[in-house]
Order: C-alpha cells, then sequence, then structure tokens
DNA sequence: CTACATTTTTAGTTTAAACTAAAATTAATT
DNA sequence: AATTAATTTTAGTTTAAACTAAAAATGTAG
C-alpha cells in the first residue's frame, strides 16, 4: 500500500518523464507539485529505497518498471473517475479534475474493474487523454498540435494540452469540444495566430489557443 | 476543511451517541476506532478546542450541533456511496463498506448533490439504514428487531444491525434481504432461538440472528 | 580556469496523529 | 472509609511529510 504523497509524487515524475523524455529533475518536481526541493529529496530518496524510482545524488530520477505501472494505474483510476464525472454525473468537463485527484486515491481493484465496465471501458478521459490499461500500457494516438496545421488542413479536435477552467470555458464558448471538426482558412506566420471555421462560425485564434489543442488530421 | 482523522472521530462519536443516548467515553471511542485511549484524549481535546464536540476532563465527550451536523454528513456521504455500489456497479452489500469508508471523505458538496440525483434520492443505503439529509436530518423509521417479535407475528426485513460479511452472508443464503417477510413459526424462550418461515422454506435460527436483524411490523 | 549562479542535498524544525509508560482521577469492593 | 481496580489524562517518543537555512555539487561566463 503506497501514501497518498508517494502516489502524488509517482505521478507528477511519470508525466515529467512523457514531457522531458529524460531523467527528471528535483526543481521540476518541486515546481510542478508546489513544494520546495528539499522536500523533493526526500521523497525520492524514499522512493529509491522501494525501487519505485531509480535515482542517483544530483542525477535526478527515473520511474522503475515497477514506479511506472504504479503511476500508470493512478493516472488510469483518475481519468475513469472524470468519465465517470462527466459521462454519469454530468459534470462540465473543466470541473472534474480537482474531484478525480481525490478520487484517484481510493484503493480497491475491484471497484476499477467494475467502473471501468460501468463506464464501457472508455480509451479516452474528457479531455482525450488516453486511459492506461491494467498493465500501464497506453494507446498513443498520432496526435498534432492544431498549432502544426497550415492555411486550408482540417482536423478533429482530440484533446487538449491545458486544462485549466478558463481554457475550457473559452473552447465552450467557440463551442469547440471532442470530436468538432477544425478547419484553417488562414494563418498568421508573425504571431501563428489564425482564422479557423467551426460548424458554421469562423474566428480568429490566437497561437496559444493553437498550442493547446490536440488535433488528428486524415 | 476537516482531516481525514477528525471525520472518522466525528463519526464514530455520532454513532456512539445514538446507541448511548449518553455522553461518550473515552475507552468507548478508543475501543470502536482499535486506538489507544490516550490518542483519543488527545483528538477529542482538539475537536473540543474547534467546537465540534463538548467535552470535560473525565466526563466524556458530546458532539455540538456543528459537529453532529458534520457527522450526519460523512455519514450521508457513505451511505450513498454504498448505494452507488450496489445499485450502479452491481456490488454485493457485504462488499462495499470498506471501500465506501474511503470515499466518505471525498471534499465536493457538487458531487454529492449530483450523486444524490443520479441515484434518485435514496432514503436508504443497501443495509436499510437511513441516509441523512444535507441539514443532517434523519427519517426515524419504526424498526424492531426480529428477537421483540413473538409467536405467529410477521415483519418485513428492513435493515440489518451487524453489517459483516459472515452475517450478510449467512442472510443471502437463506434469501433473507431488505425487503424479505418473516413469519414467527415458534420462539423458545429459553434461548431465544426462533423457527421462520422465508418465502417456502422455513428454518431455526439462534437469537444471536434474530438481534440483528431489523423488521417493520406495520 | 576561476568566480559566480543555480541546483541539489543535508541538517535541523514543525505538525498531525499515532504510540508507551506513568500519573491522576473516578468507580467499585471489602 | 480505605483499598483496589478501572478509566482517563499527561508526558515524552515515533513516523510521515512538510518546512527553513546552510552546505555541497554542478553549471556558466568571463
Ligand atoms: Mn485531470
Ligand atoms: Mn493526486
Ligand atoms: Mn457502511
Ligand atoms: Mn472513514
Amino acid at each position: 500500500m503506497y501514501s497518498l504523497a508517494e502516489e502524488n509524487y509517482l505521478k507528477t515524475i511519470y508525466h515529467l518523464e512523457q514531457e522531458s523524455k529524460t531523467g527528471v529533475s528535483t526543481n521540476a518536481i518541486a515546481e510542478r507539485m508546489e513544494t520546495k526541493p528539499s522536500s523533493v529529496t526526500d521523497m525520492v530518496q524514499k522512493l529509491a529505497d522501494k525501487k519505485m524510482i531509480s535515482y542517483k545524488k544530483y542525477k535526478g530520477s527515473t520511474l522503475t518498471v515497477h514506479g511506472k505501472k504504479m503511476a500508470a494505474n493512478v493516472i488510469r483510476k483518475h481519468r475513469l473517475w472524470e468519465v465517470f464525472l462527466v459521462d454519469k454525473l454530468k459534470f462540465h468537463w473543466d470541473e472534474v479534475h480537482e474531484i478525480a485527484e481525490q478520487l484517484e486515491h481510493i484503493q480497491s481493484e475491484e471497484l476499477i474493474v467494475r467502473l471501468d465496465k460501468y463506464l464501457g471501458n472508455p480509451d479516452f478521459d474528457p479531455h482525450g487523454d488516453p486511459i492506461p490499461d491494467k498493465d500501464g500500457k497506453v494507446k498513443s494516438t498520432e496526435k498534432k498540435l492544431l498549432s502544426e496545421l497550415n492555411k486550408k488542413q482540417r482536423g478533429v479536435c482530440i484533446g487538449v494540452k491545458e486544462t485549466g477552467s478558463e481554457f475550457l470555458q473559452y473552447l465552450d464558448k467557440r463551442n469547440i469540444t471532442i470530436g468538432t471538426k477544425i478547419n484553417v482558412l488562414g494563418k498568421e506566420f508573425f504571431d501563428g495566430s489564425m482564422i479557423i471555421q467551426v460548424g458554421k462560425d469562423q474566428f480568429f485564434i490566437s497561437k496559444k489557443i493553437a498550442e493547446n489543442l490536440y488535433v488528428q488530421t486524415n
């Protein structure tokens, strides 16, 4: 059994590893978790003792196979609960993260087996993020940032990078959600801004918006 | 915001208060929570500082209005989650308590409002226990222990006192569940044992069984 | 290569929640 | 009423997880 704190560290290290493809620095963990580097050092040493990560002083941390599986399982639970909250309880997609942060720590294998089945074995959470399977494997999908598209290209929104309320509500206001078809009508090379078409509407978006929306082309 | 430990203490004191109708002793709390009396003293002093209970040295504890509401809310969450686990996830009634012990501590007003609605605003949990409303009020029902009935009396099972797996599985084996009609065919005054009829079957039960089944006799 | 800056670790504290052992209070028996 | 027993509290420790301040290691610029 692992503590709430340990689970949160593993999850954070997992995410940071994905992003950087390299070992994770103590400072990076501290920043992400809004804690102090000295606290992180304590914890990574503990996790290393437990063989969840490999760690060499001053050299950063990487998850072991065991630790990675553990982390993926926490993320699996988080995302399944988010599906539950949105699909069943009709929460809005910008309201579920904080609650899932708590629910992800509930300990019961059987609960997750049943929840998964009850939700129809979903592959993605409400933000388009893939749900790891029982063994921690994730289906990787061909996804691009909207900002990578050029004029006249089309894509289907399959997820978001940024998941804060402000951004998700911005998307809602413009009727963009998972599955929405987006057509790039114009792109300004100077600042990366775009004119896009969504349904019958067409409007301007900044580079910052385009860099936080994942689309599938083809 | 209250800690998990504080919530568990409040819940325990609430239950003990119900049972004894009087102030709750430090030892009683310690025994119920499987902890040491000295630990309980520490915590009740802390809860008293926070005005959740009233406490005088050596005199035991009673919940304040505020503490009682708090405790009832934790119990509300526990029982709503139990309904979810049984009604939606198809858990068996003897499997849900431990999971609900964890889920009861999830902090989100809105989550409970929605869960309650999703479950159809249930009044009772899978063991027949009443679910407190948002204000901590509980519908008190006229319930008796099966052991209080005499020969030729009939009752409908509306709940259980003991909720351990062994007992619940015993009931299942004999097709007794919430709503089951029970007919007392005979009662032995020497040891309190009974012969009862359930559907077409009739069989012997000990006093211990009869003392842990609640019935309604209309 | 040296000097300064940044990152990381160590050492020592703090807080919550448990514990043991001993002291204090209350209850029960002779 | 005095003694013994049971209950409850106090005092002092322990552990997990945070913190601050200072030391050590690593990285960067001149
Ligand atoms: Mn999330
Ligand atoms: Mn978390
Ligand atoms: Mn229960
Ligand atoms: Mn609990």
